[in-house]
DNA sequence: CAGACATATAGACATTCATCAATACGTTTA
DNA sequence: TAAACGTATTGATGAATGTCTATATGTCTG
């Protein structure tokens, strides 16, 4: 038999109503989405070069990165004149999480090896 | 050690494009995924259950079950004058599942028993 | 220091959207 | 059939938002 445990996982973090509904908004958007993929395909990216992926100005992309950061789902490092970012996938983790948790989605987890 | 594996699920349904944009729309706003949420746990309601739950009027409740609706994330069930609603959550599953792919979100996953 | 470069901000504009009141449509029932 | 009821549609309105151009701010380099 497969056994089936609802185990909480150590160390998720926790999304008060406002972050989810923060992050939620800036899912919502289809060039946001693909600004927020390509920064997870690619690992970090400064501000220029993800301009050159799409076909925006550099100020949207500016604005989209702050909606982005402000939601908690990418991070701001700034290293001199240039600006990195890169998804913090906790925050991501931790929405997914939270929203299948609203929507009564049932979750698999691997329950911890007894020892 | 901790085996991971990434098996494809058995019969999990692909969102086009469209619908996932769609899907992430109808959950932007707060209002709509309040009531997704108390489908979700309530299983079938009608329009007028649904607006006794909320302080919005009965247009904008049928306006918001028409969207969720039309993304494909609740079932429209017309019997007599009444109209139910229950969501369908494969496509939120699906949902969840694409989103976790195209952010590249890891997913645990139960590997199948070998026989 | 001056120019080039990276990024952010300000302001404007068009579009989308959540919401409502009014009303239409369809079904039940007295 | 007429009234009551459940739901959807229409049209309007104010707010939010994605986008742009222009410009400001900050940093590197010759």
């Amino acid at each position: 038999m497969l056994i089936r445990t609802l185990v909480p996982r150590p160390h998720v973090m926790k999304l008060a109503s406002e972050e989810f509904d923060r992050i939620s908004k800036a899912l919502a958007d289809p060039q946001r989405r693909a600004i927020l993929q390509k920064l997870a395909s690619t690992g970090k990216l400064n501000c220029s070069d993800v301009h050159s992926f799409f076909d925006v100005s550099q100020p949207t992309v500016s604005h989209h990165l702050k909606e982005l950061s402000v939601a908690g789902v990418v991070e701001r490092e700034k290293q001199g004149q240039f600006c990195y970012y890169h998804v913090k996938s906790e925050t991501l983790s931790a929405y997914v999480t939270e929203l299948q948790r609203r929507l009564g989605l049932t979750t698999l987890q691997v329950a911890p090896r007894a020892r």
